[in-house]
DNA sequence: AACACTAACTTAGACGTTTAACGCGGAAAT
DNA sequence: ATTTCCGCGTTAAACGTCTAAGTTAGTGTT
């Protein structure tokens, strides 16, 4: 049918009118008269001609109006974490309303960064495992907003998690208790692990060291000491990596009384655990979550945790990229009266 | 530091070759001696030239090394969709294999194939509910595959959902029993309610029909009657909608013996409700579940379902993409009895 | 009547790459 | 010594669009 695919050229020659009228017709209605650009429109979508080359348009003008959410994890995390839709919804409908357009990347590949660098800007979720990744957001020329994650001076998005986390152990530490942690990502491996060294001490300040922070502090209020093997790294909030852990931790000798989690998954998880095992809730074992999703409420008992507002989390990430990407907006002006005239 | 972007030219100049050498230097390694090549790329990351510029590449090459996933449905339901997720991964990764970039767009807006139109091709997961996006992609140039639903004369990955249905039907089913059938997207309505009329009877054939025919042979042939009422649409493939529903069944009368689920996710929160009611399970009353995510294997009792072969239909629709097989192909699917039915 | 303004187009580069076609010097073949 | 060939680079023309500046005709102003 179409040998070839249709330009802004071919559709001029066809029209009889010049490439800009055409172009003008698609992008800036101002410039030509309606019943024009009417006509226009209707040839286009009869001869099949569905608009510029995006491509083109976006190298000639230099922006995509496309923003990149990168995924720092994997997809599969992605589904074990409701917590992580909420924020995705919360962007989207923030780009819409402002006539952006969103792109998913999932995955850590580094490359991502040149493969789409027609974006607009980087919204970037969680800390990537690839460092490369962050280092290269570090030198992006792009607008990047991080979630959850800093980098360098690059704007991000988070709540206080040490506070939210200080705040979770003291409404469920009492002194004397026996507490254990399920900590998220403590150190860089795939595995699940207990932290025997204090290798984590100076690993970057990512959010589940806050964390980390928010409940050792509150345990030393209540002359409650952790030690390191009763911290666990669990590389992912996981429901197999949780229930693996669960399993060592209640069958360890002797049994905490207490568990703070760093996600509600990996909490409710151990609750499951605990509760085949005849273990009493909370009056034998008590847990606390992180993120506040629904499953946590509906469980029962209902997990104590901590809510966090993940929509709103994206619609303030995208904010806060769109009020820097916005150039081209008209601003504002203001007459200052002097003497000459 | 840099009052504009680097150019490929800006980089030529300073490094005293032609544009076509640095050029060749990152797409074509065999045009240039290894020395240069190595040089100019050192230089390139010395002066901060981080590569081609994409919109002009891709424009110029007229390909993007890049395939759209088209998720048909909202992403907050793919995300919290172990299937999904699953596809996405045997996408990824063999796209990944082929040197091929994966971009994610989650939405229904039928703009969203020409706001990307630089990718090399469409895979498009489920039925969009926006039925211009269909449209559009039956018209589109580009490469389309869909999988979970056909358009036109386009390439298409599948299981052969009649049969599967059938098979767990007739695995559940004795003559006598009292069925009713949880239907996913049986008609175009937002919420959940039963099909009193004979409304879906002609509507497209999705694979909710597919599987609802299956289960009507298997029912026929044990002399099973199911009326109207007893089938349910469920918009979604969400718990809350199961949930409702659930409850509504179970507390009909008479209360159903076998409930035929097009969903694991539908299927186990039945099969929660009932246990939570006191039901026994499968002895009062048996559950299927279709698709085979892991927590139907996980629960107690284990689900009887069908095991789809998630990944596997990403793969083979990267590869259809990609042209590396030829159209139509159907999967094998698998029964994985359980103890639900 | 001359001038100024405007609406509605058109012209003519640029945007940053890629790549076919073309040198050019030197090694191998005749 | 001439020819052939090859490795290594360069030149220059696209790719499809946008947009500042220019043109024209028509409308109002003085």
């Amino acid at each position: 049918m179409n040998k070839t695919k249709l330009t802004l050229k071919d559709v001029a020659e066809q029209l009889g009118v010049s490439t800009a009228t055409i172009s003008n017709a698609f992008n800036r209605p101002d410039q030509l008269s309606k019943a024009k650009r009417e006509e226009i429109l209707a040839q286009c979508k009869k001869i099949g001609y569905s608009g510029p080359n995006r491509a083109a348009q976006i190298l000639r003008k230099g922006t995509s109006n496309i923003v990149a959410l990168v995924l720092a994890d994997s997809i599969s995390y992605m589904v074990s974490d409701p917590v992580a839709s909420t924020f995705i919804k919360g962007v989207s409908s923030a780009l819409q309303e402002n006539g952006k357009h969103l792109l998913l990347y999932a995955g850590d590949s580094d490359s991502i960064l040149n493969v789409v660098d027609f974006v607009d800007g980087f919204i970037c979720y969680g800390q990537p495992r690839n460092n490369n990744l962050v280092k290269e957001l570090a030198v992006s020329p792009k607008q990047v907003v991080t979630v959850d994650f800093d980098i360098d001076k690059k704007p991000s998005i988070n709540i206080d998690n040490e506070k939210a986390a200080y705040h979770i152990a003291c409404h469920a530490l009492n002194e004397g208790d026996n507490v254990a942690i399920f900590g998220l990502r403590l150190i860089d491996s795939p595995s699940t692990c207990r932290i025997y060294d204090n290798a984590l001490i100076d690993v970057e300040s990512s959010i589940a060291h806050r964390r980390l922070d928010g409940y050792l502090k509150a345990a030393e209020e209540q002359n409650i000491t952790i030690s390191n093997e009763r911290i666990w790294h669990l590389p992912e909030s996981d429901r197999h990596f949780a229930r693996q852990a669960a399993r060592e931790l209640l069958t360890s000798s002797p049994r905490p009384n207490v568990v703070l989690c760093m996600s509600d998954i990996i909490a409710l998880e151990l609750l499951h655990l605990a509760l085949d095992m005849g273990i009493k809730v909370p009056e034998e074992l008590k847990i606390t979550g992180f993120d506040g999703i629904e499953e946590a409420e509906r469980s029962r008992p209902s997990l104590t945790t901590i809510c966090q507002p993940s929509a709103g989390k994206g619609v303030e990430a995208t904010k806060a990229l769109l009020n820097m990407i916005s150039s081209k907006s008209t601003l504002p002006f203001e007459l200052r009266v002097g003497e000459t005239a």
